[in-house]
DNA sequence: GGTGAAAGGTCATTAAG
DNA sequence: CTTAATGACCTTTCACC
């Protein structure tokens, strides 16, 4: 679908400060009530917003390691390492891809060491033929949408 | 931080059913709403919970194309490539790190086609000597914390 | 717009480390 | 002794009809 200029700041509101209510989000927009519950209602059930879930920060955790993994993998086993890797709790989400690698996975760990063990627990699967990981120093840009949903908007309006 | 296992419970119960408040995770847990709300605020202040925030589809919003884009950098131009990066909307998360390349960035776009405008935009600039992208197929692990969460709490308690 | 229901705060009491 | 949980009460605020 598609958001106009309204949508926009409404979600940009809920970034911001995700714990207002309709009442003071449509006050802050300048519009009735009832137009904010019908624009959220809208957003949800097209599915642009899909919840709103707790951001958990794996570091506070005590997760502060984290890692990007290149996966390559032996033809037709895809289904298999899929499965093995939802299995390990310390993979937070798993992408197939083209390129060179075929799968691409987000892991934390506890730290340095303990991502040997995480990296182990992986790659101990006999689907996969070989794994290069990065890990994550820096986060200058950490997930976002404003700017995204100011654009959508924008191009909309 | 570490969390025991009612922390593990409410946030699991958070992440399945983000709507539901404060009284009614109390019944849901069986402990009294005080105990709830002081166990919230604690892992907000704590920063394990970093809020709230709506989650949005970017496929939903019109840009159903994601990629990651590896990144090498001329030496020294670090922070004026994280600055141009941070500019781009379609930019949703950049992390440097270790290894071949020197940083990896997630990126959305309208189509395949739209995503070679995106990759354009990202790559000119002075400071990028070389960019290799994975477009992703499929998602099989979306973005969780649950399996986490149930560790983490069962390690400490 | 009105109304029933929560959220959010405070308190004294009790239990447990 | 310190920390946490409990149930009670209160006021404000919101969601829903």
């Amino acid at each position: 679908m598609s958001i106009d200029e309204l949508d926009g700041r409404l979600l940009e509101l809920l970034a911001g400060e995700p714990r207002i209510g309709v009442l003071e989000a449509s006050r802050r927009l300048g519009v009735a009530r009832g137009t904010v519950q019908a624009r959220l209602d809208r957003l949800q059930s097209t599915g642009v917003i899909r919840g709103f879930g707790p951001d958990v920060d794996t570091g506070a955790l005590g997760y502060p390691v984290t890692a990007f993994a290149t996966l390559e993998i032996k033809q037709g086993q895809g289904a298999d390492v899929r499965a093995h890797l939802a299995t390990v709790p310390e993979v937070l989400e798993l992408h197939t891809t083209t390129g060179h690698g075929d799968m691409l996975c987000r892991l934390v760990a506890r730290s340095n060491a303990d991502l040997q063990r995480v990296i182990d627990r992986v790659v101990g699967f006999d689907g996969i033929v070989r794994a290069s990981t990065a890990i994550v120093m820096e986060n200058p840009v950490p997930l976002r949408i404003v700017p995204l949903v100011r654009q959508a908007a924008r191009e909309s309006g």
